[in-house]
DNA sequence: CTCCGTCTCTGAACCGGTTTAGAGTTTGAC
DNA sequence: GTCAAACTCTAAACCGGTTCAGAGACGGAG
C-alpha cells in the first residue's frame, strides 16, 4: 500500500498562508475571493495535487454524488436482456461527466424490492434513484416519494408521482412493426406479449391491437413473463393453432431469437412460411439466420436522459416529463410477404 | 419532500441520558459497556429508529463502504455479453448482505481507462476494485496497487500482482469441449478466438491447441475481438478455406450464435455439414435451432466468489488465489458426428 | 475628516459519526 | 483501612470539508 496522506484543504490554505474556508471558496468559485488570491490558492491546490475528499464533502453538503439503479429482475431475465447494459452505458456517459457514481443495487421483485430501496435510501448512499420496468400501480412511486428521495422513472407510471419521467413511445415502435407487416400482405398477426402488469408490456399490446385493428388485421395475443422460454412455449401454442398466425410481432428481441429457434425446429421457413419481428434491434439480431427484424429504441441515449433527467432533479429544479425519439424500424431478413400472397 | 431530520447519535444519546460515545460503543458492540446500559441505549435507538449515517462513518473511519467494477469494454460489446449480468447478480447476492454497495463505471478502453480508476479512487469511492478483462501485462495491476485500494483480479494475471485472484479453468472448458468434438470424429477442428491480447482469451486459445494436439487433430486458429460481427467475419473465412473444418469451438457465446447464422445462410446444416460449440451458456442459447451445444461457466458463482475474496481483502485478511468449480460443457444439438464420418 | 458601504478574508461552528485520554466509581488483595 | 486494578462512563479531539458571522482594510460620498 502506498502512503495514503493526501494533502487536504489544510494543508492547501496552510502552504497558501490563508484561512480553509477562502480555499473552498476558492475552489468551488465562489464570489468574494481577490482575484490574484483566487489564483494563487488554485495554483497551489494543483501543485499539492489536492483534490477534495467526496466522503467529507458529503457529510458537510448532505449529498452522496451517486445515484442508484434498482434492477428488480430476475439476475436470468438481466443477462438475457440486452437493454439493461446499454442503458447503463447511457447513464454512465451522463455521470463520468458530472462526477457522480451509479451504484446498482439488485432486487427479486417482491419481498426483497421494498427492503432494498429502503436500504439503500436509510444509508443515504444515493441521491436520487432510477425507477426501472414500471409495474401497475407501481409501488415503488409512493415507496420512493416517501422515503424522501428525487427520481425519475422509465416511461409515465400509471399512478400520482411526483416525479419525471423519462420516456421512449415503445407504441409506436409496435405500430411500425405492424404497418410493415400489414404493408406485405399480412392479415393475421399474433403478438407475443410481455406481462400485462408491466407497463411496457401492458402499452405495447394496446399498440399492437390498435395497430391491428386500424389495419383490419386479425390479431391475437400471447402473454408471457418476457423470457425467452416463456417466448418459445408462446409461439410453440400460436403455432399450434388451427389456422396459425402468418406473422408474430414480438415484445422483445430474446423471445423473437426464440421463438425463431422454435418455427425452424417445427421446419417452417422464416420468412416464408412466417415473418417475425422482435423489439430491442439487439446486435445479436443482425447475425442470425435470418436476420431479425426488429424494433430499435436508442437504449444508451434513453440511459443519458435519464441521468440528465436525474441529476435536474437532485440539485433542485424538477424537468417535466422528457420524451425521446421514436423508435425504428429497422428490416432485415426475417419479414416477407405471407405464404398465400 | 418528507421531512429529512433523522435521529443522530447525539439525539439517542441525549434520550438515553448517556454520551455519545457510549452509544457509539454500545452499536458497535465494543467492550467496555454495562449490560443493562447496553441494553437501555439499544433500546432508546431502536425505538427512535436510528440508523447511523453512512456518510459520517464513511468520514471518521476512511472506508467507503463500497467497491467498484470498472467495465472496460465498448457498451455494444457489453450489451452483447451474457457475462457482465450474471457476474454483477453474483456480486450483489455477496454484497446485499453485508451493507456494501457496488459502484459501477464505465470506461473504454485506453485512454479514459486510467482516469477512470483514478477518478475512483482519488474521490475514495470505493474500498476496492474488481480487476475484469485482464489483458497481456495489463497495467490496471500495477495502476491499482499504486493507488493504494485493494483489489481482486478476475483470473490470475501475467504480470506480479499482489492481488487475490478469483479463477476459473476456462481452459478445462475449451478441453472439454475439444473432447467433445474429437469423441464424435472431428478431426478438422477450428478456434475462433478472442483477441490474444487478453488473458482469457490467450488462454482459452492455449487450451484449444494443446487439447487439439494431444487428439491428433488438425487444428487452426482465427482470433477476433469477441464481437458478434468478427465471429461472423472469422467463420466466413475459415468455410471460405479450400477444405474448411468440420467444427468449429468458439471463444464465447456470441460469436458462436453469429456463426451458426453465417453458417445456415451459406446452405450448410448444422451440425450435419459443421458442429458448432459456445462457450457461456448463454440462456439464449438452448432456444436458437439447433440449440447451442456449449460450456457453461457460473458467472454468478464466480461473481459471489469475487465478491467475497474482495470483501476479505478491504478488511485486512488477504486470501490467497481462489479457484471456482471447472466449468460444465451442456451438449444440445449443434454438435454431432463430422460429414464424412 | 468622518461615516458608511464594499470587498476580502478569518475564525469558528457544523455535518454525524469514531476514538482516545482520563475521571470517577467499584472491587479485591493485602 | 489502604491502594491498585478493573470497570463504566464522559468530554473532547478528530475525520475534511462547507458555511456563516463578523473583523479589518479600503474607497467614495458628504
Amino acid at each position: 500500500m502506498t502512503n495514503d496522506t493526501r494533502p487536504t484543504i489544510a494543508d492547501v490554505a496552510r502552504r497558501a498562508g490563508v484561512s480553509k474556508g477562502l480555499v473552498s471558496f476558492a475552489l468551488n468559485g465562489r464570489a468574494g475571493v481577490a482575484p490574484d488570491t483566487r489564483e494563487r490558492i488554485l495554483a497551489v491546490a494543483a501543485d499539492m495535487g489536492f483534490s477534495p475528499s467526496l466522503r467529507a464533502r458529503s457529510l458537510s453538503v448532505g449529498r452522496a454524488f451517486a445515484c442508484g439503479l434498482v434492477i428488480g429482475r430476475s439476475p436470468d431475465v438481466i443477462a438475457a436482456d440486452p437493454f439493461f447494459p446499454s442503458f447503463i452505458a447511457g447513464v454512465e456517459d451522463e455521470f463520468s461527466v458530472s462526477g457522480q457514481v451509479l451504484v446498482l443495487a439488485a432486487a427479486t421483485p417482491g419481498r426483497h424490492e421494498e427492503e432494498t430501496y429502503r436500504g439503500l435510501v436509510a444509508d443515504r448512499r444515493v441521491d436520487g434513484v432510477i425507477l426501472s420496468d414500471l409495474r401497475a400501480g407501481d409501488p415503488r412511486v409512493a415507496l420512493v416519494a416517501e422515503l424522501g428521495i428525487a427520481a425519475v422513472t422509465l416511461g409515465a407510471p400509471d399512478v400520482d408521482s411526483p416525479f419525471t419521467s423519462v420516456s421512449v413511445d415503445d407504441g409506436a415502435g409496435i405500430r411500425l412493426a405492424v404497418d410493415h407487416l400489414a404493408d406485405l400482405g399480412h392479415t393475421d398477426i399474433a403478438h407475443v406479449a410481455g406481462p400485462s402488469a408491466m407497463l411496457h408490456g401492458r402499452s405495447r399490446t394496446a399498440a399492437f391491437e390498435a395497430a391491428a385493428a386500424e389495419r383490419g388485421i386479425r390479431s391475437r395475443v400471447a402473454p408471457t413473463d418476457f423470457s425467452a422460454a416463456d417466448g418459445a412455449r408462446a409461439t410453440d401454442a400460436l403455432l399450434d393453432a388451427d389456422v396459425p398466425p402468418t406473422a408474430i410481432v414480438y415484445s422483445n428481441d430474446n423471445m423473437a431469437i426464440a421463438g425463431l429457434g422454435r418455427a425452424q425446429r417445427r421446419g417452417l421457413v422464416v420468412p416464408r412460411d412466417l415473418s417475425i419481428t422482435g423489439f430491442d434491434d439487439a446486435e445479436i439480431g443482425r447475425h442470425l439466420f435470418p436476420a431479425l427484424t426488429s424494433v430499435a429504441t436508442d437504449a444508451r441515449g434513453w440511459g443519458a436522459a435519464a441521468a440528465r433527467a436525474l441529476l435536474a432533479a437532485t440539485t433542485g429544479g424538477a424537468a417535466e416529463a422528457l420524451a425521446l425519439p421514436d423508435p425504428r424500424l429497422i428490416v432485415r431478413a426475417s419479414t416477407g410477404a405471407p405464404p398465400t400472397a
